[in-house]
DNA sequence: CCCTGATTCGC
DNA sequence: GCGAATCAGG
């Protein structure tokens, strides 16, 4: 997989947007990690997004945090999606606030525990489902 | 264990 | 130039 317009497009773009570069990796194809992406928003310029790890200093926290900005983006849209994320449907597709769970899924699983629960929830009894079909011959 | 980006290093 | 491996941190 080569580094083409396209491709670079995409990376600064959802690198600008703000998705994290596993995400990005995602977005672009299956073949591309975030290894790549990375070295790739290096090499281009990228400006280095505030990582979570070197962000530290004044632990002081901000109360006025959850005031200061407004309630934009609440919700998990297919594109937020990652492996690890519950895939589990909120609301009806093609309806504005059609979104997902979002939480962290099980590992191996398209969904959280909750609503692993939910779809693999143990079926009903199946009465007519008998036991021993057939009797072992011999 | 899950995640994040930064850097190194062989190709 | 590329990205896996590794590093460093939450």
């Amino acid at each position: 997989m080569a580094w083409t317009d396209e491709r670079i497009e995409q990376l600064k773009k959802l690198w600008d947007e703000g998705l994290s570069a596993s995400q990005i990796a995602k977005e672009l194809g299956e073949g591309v990690t975030r290894n790549a992406v990375i070295g790739k928003a290096h090499r281009l310029g990228l400006k280095s997004r505030p990582s979570p790890v070197k962000s530290d200093k004044t632990k002081a926290k901000a109360p006025a945090k959850k005031a200061a900005k407004k309630e934009a983006k609440k919700f998990v849209t297919l594109l937020d999606l990652t492996d690890r994320m519950c895939k589990w449907p909120i609301g009806h597709p093609g309806d504005p606030d059609f979104h997902f769970c979002g939480r962290p899924a099980e590992p191996g699983m398209p969904y959280c525990a909750t609503h692993c629960a939910e779809a693999y929830q143990a079926q009903p009894p199946r009465r007519d489902r008998r036991q021993t079909p057939r009797p072992p011959i011999g």
